[in-house]
Parts: structure tokens; C-alpha cells; sequence
DNA sequence: ACTACATTTCTAGAAACTTCGAAATTAATC
DNA sequence: GATTAATTTCGAAGTTTCTAGAAATGTAGT
């Protein structure tokens, strides 16, 4: 078992990480973490969080910028998927210097 | 071996992931990441970082409060420390509902 | 008490973000 | 080609964040 995983350059990690810092955001992402490969069309989302489609829309627009999401037409439905590359680099480029290798107690900030 | 994992709120995550979301931010979580336990005083960051004490505190007081890490005085100086359950937990709350569980091929976004 | 050091708080202007209604776009159907 | 459906773009008002200088705070040494 493996997983492809992105090197992330500092400001691209900065970025995701800023779009994935928004409640709403956040939550359209988890839904397309859940949904896996097959995605959401922008309406199941909306029915979902139920919010206005143009604050929608613009959400969706910052996630796909960021390069955690891609949008695919099938034709009148625009479907959505969670790119699981670019969030493992993620994950990684916030793991990768720590120190909490196996060996080491993990616990901390008591 | 073992972590621990802090259970995470979704407004938490988001909080913690929007202040996460910053060059500069990103930039001295990642130094108190890699000195782990021992942490760093803030005049070791600016030092490192080069921006000024005001902007640098405003940053640091921003993470402190969104749980990320914490600071404890010592003397005139103030070591900072990275809370990694609150980081293992917040990456956790990305991927908890990820699909992507070993037996499928990670491989999505083409 | 006085001085030096480490760091924060205050402040304010500039820049960026959020929200959502209305109008525009794109695509399927009649 | 007109109609309907799905979604985005535009525009504008309100809110938050960012930056950094100046002033204030806390701590140690003399």
C-alpha cells in the first residue's frame, strides 16, 4: 500500500491551508474527502450545506485555486472531487521536520 | 508505539487551519515543529524568520490562540512550544473521513 | 532605584475576505 | 429558438486581517 504525495512549496502549503481554514470550506472539503473519487455535484453540496449559490460558488472557486479540488462538467452538473495528493503533500509538508519519531514519547504541551 | 490525538470541533480545525494558512505563520510553526520539546524563545525565531517583534508577537499570539502551541516563561524569555496532540488531531479531522483506506489505490485527480 | 533586555500592547491605514442578490453563462430539452 | 436547470460572475457593503512603529510591560542584574 502507498500514496502518492505532492513536495508542497511553502507558500503553496500556506494557501491550502488558508482555504481550508474557513468553516464553510472546511466543510464542503470533508464532504469531498468523504464522497471519495466519485465526488459531489455543486448541487448535492449546496443541498447539503444549504447556502446561497453564489457564496457557494465562491468558496468552491478559492478551493479549487488552491489546487485541493478539481471540477469536472458532465453536462449540466459540475462535479467535484477532493485531489488526495495535494492533501497528503499537505499533511506531509506539516509533518515532515517533526521530531515525534517512533521512539520518542509523542507527548507534549503539558 | 502511539500518539495522541486530540478530538477535534469543526470550528476548532478551521481556526486552527486558518492560522496555519500564513507564510509567516506556517513559517514558525514549522521551526517549533522541527526543535520539538525544547521549543525555541521568540528572539530564536525572529532571528531565524528576520521580520519585526510586533509583527512576530502578533503571529505568535495568534497560534497561541487557536491551541496550536503554547508559550511558558522563563526568566526574561519566552520559549514557545508546538502542542503536537493539537496538530495529530488536526490532521486527523482532515483524513478521518477519507475514503482512500488501504486495499484502494490512492490515485484521484487526473 | 536605575538600566538593559525580551516581548507585548496599542494604533491605524491598507489590503484582503465574506456574503449574497441580481445578472450572465452554459447545457440539455421541448 | 425558446425554456428550464445548474452554476458562475459581478458588484457592493461590511468585517477581518496584516504590518510595523511607538509606547508599555515584565524581568534580571547592578
Amino acid at each position: 500500500m502507498w500514496y502518492i504525495v505532492i513536495a508542497m512549496e511553502h507558500q503553496d502549503a500556506a494557501k491550502k491551508l488558508a482555504e481550508l481554514g474557513h468553516t464553510t470550506r472546511l466543510a464542503i472539503y470533508r464532504l469531498l474527502v468523504k464522497a471519495g473519487p466519485d465526488g459531489l455535484a455543486v448541487s448535492a453540496i449546496q443541498e447539503q450545506l444549504d447556502i446561497p449559490g453564489s457564496t457557494l460558488s465562491h468558496h468552491i472557486s478559492r478551493l479549487v485555486s488552491s489546487g485541493l479540488m478539481v471540477q469536472k462538467r458532465e453536462g449540466r452538473v459540475l462535479r467535484c472531487e477532493a485531489c488526495f495528493p495535494e492533501l497528503m503533500g499537505l499533511v506531509n509538508y506539516l509533518m515532515e521536520e517533526c521530531c515525534m519519531t517512533p521512539g520518542q514519547e509523542s507527548v507534549n504541551c503539558n
